[in-house]
DNA sequence: CGAATACTTGATCCGCATCAAGTGCCGTGG
DNA sequence: CCACGGCACTTGATGCGGATCAAGTATTCG
């Protein structure tokens, strides 16, 4: 048991109805960091970050939403208010359940406690990931893996150098470089904006390769 | 509602019952990464570890767990191998729960699930935040704030450089420099090992200095 | 079309790691 | 009891990875 069927959770006709639709265009917010939160959102279309800013200004992306992940569960669980702005990359479709609605749908489907559980202890190792991987990897590594990250949480989006750089602790500058080497090696191709990997394949033995002469 | 009660989960006598009592001693290992989990871990006294190696050789310390807190829940919540490994700083007294046990008292109390999602959840919060802090805060400062943490854990364990180092991504010279520094600024005293802060507000006051500067 | 934003490339700088050579400090066994 | 081996810590000298600065070009959008 506590093994819920999902890896994505589907959400019902009878949960969609005790949820609203909202648009967000991108640029907008979906909330801001130290809002109360008064409910969750589901994600039918569009890309969200959640984007803190440092003392020295610096923007870090912490996590990613794309299609079909819940967003604003953390702080709605952990009873606290956003540590971080949740802002949108491209124009997104979205649902919101207020937290007396997604309160009965937690008595309704207990599945659904255990989902949002398993997404958080998911994260929370990803994090924890990249914790040790921000002093263990050059930075290189570490940009080469987040572009196979990001492009597996949406592969149409063109992710910018700063969203790169933002997930994994460097500057676009660096960004740049090492894309471009990555170009010249062959292992991803520039098309316009976007960026190409021909075979993940050859993408993952270099990073392998690459890892052991670290 | 959902609103557990607890900030520390009281285990009930019926919650003993279902568990049993193991010592370890420091330097042990309460699982290593890779392992599958056979249940939960609950820490009645003593300090472990949740250490991880990159590939440079680099250790990392993610998490720190101290007395009352839960251990290895993290895995089993996400249906996950380990990430990393628990290893004991301080001899240790350890309540651990079989797979079996631990769901029977999810269903028997289920405030118990919602506390732990509520760990979770702020445990993301905080390896996030310091996500953010590894690009955007100068290890000096990060040093500085991790001591306080590790303190607020444990106020009585000999942090080591090493220790305090591996939690906040720096080297135990510049780990050794930087306590070197704020003793020289009389915001700690050191004692032989033990590090003492004489007053935390002056140390607060001191670091939120620092920050603005920065 | 012009303005704003994304990207590129080179030159320079500096924070922290790395290397090196120590000094305590503690536990263990003869 | 002291000798010793080992680990934690200290301090200085040096090096390098990636940030920063600067000066562009390309691309999108109103």
């Amino acid at each position: 048991m506590i093994d819920s069927p999902f890896e994505q959770f589907e959400i019902s006709k009878e949960m969609m109805n005790s949820s609203h639709k909202k648009f967000l265009q991108k640029g907008e917010k979906l909330y801001e960091k130290g809002d109360i939160p008064s409910g969750i959102f589901y994600l039918s279309s569009g890309v969200i970050g959640l984007i803190d800013l440092s003392v020295s200004g610096n923007e870090s992306l912490l996590r990613i939403f794309s299609k079909d992940n819940f967003v604003g569960h953390r702080s709605f669980l952990a009873h606290e208010n956003y540590h971080a702005t949740a802002s949108v990359l491209s124009d997104s479709e979205v649902l919101f359940f207020p937290c007396d609605s997604i309160e009965k749908l937690i008595s309704l489907y207990p599945d659904l406690l255990l989902f949002l559980t398993k997404q958080l202890a998911r994260d929370l190792r990803r994090s924890e990931e990249r914790l040790n991987d921000f002093t263990g990897k050059k930075v290189f590594l570490r940009i080469a893996q987040t572009l196979l990250y990001l492009k597996s949480k949406d592969g149409n989006y063109l992710w910018t150098r700063k969203e790169i750089g933002g997930f994994c602790g460097a500057k676009t500058e660096t960004v740049t470089r090492a894309l471009s080497f990555l170009e010249s090696e062959k292992i991803i191709k520039k098309e316009g904006r976007k960026l190409i990997i021909p075979s993940i394949e050859n993408f993952l033995d270099y990073i392998r390769k690459e890892e052991l002469l670290s």
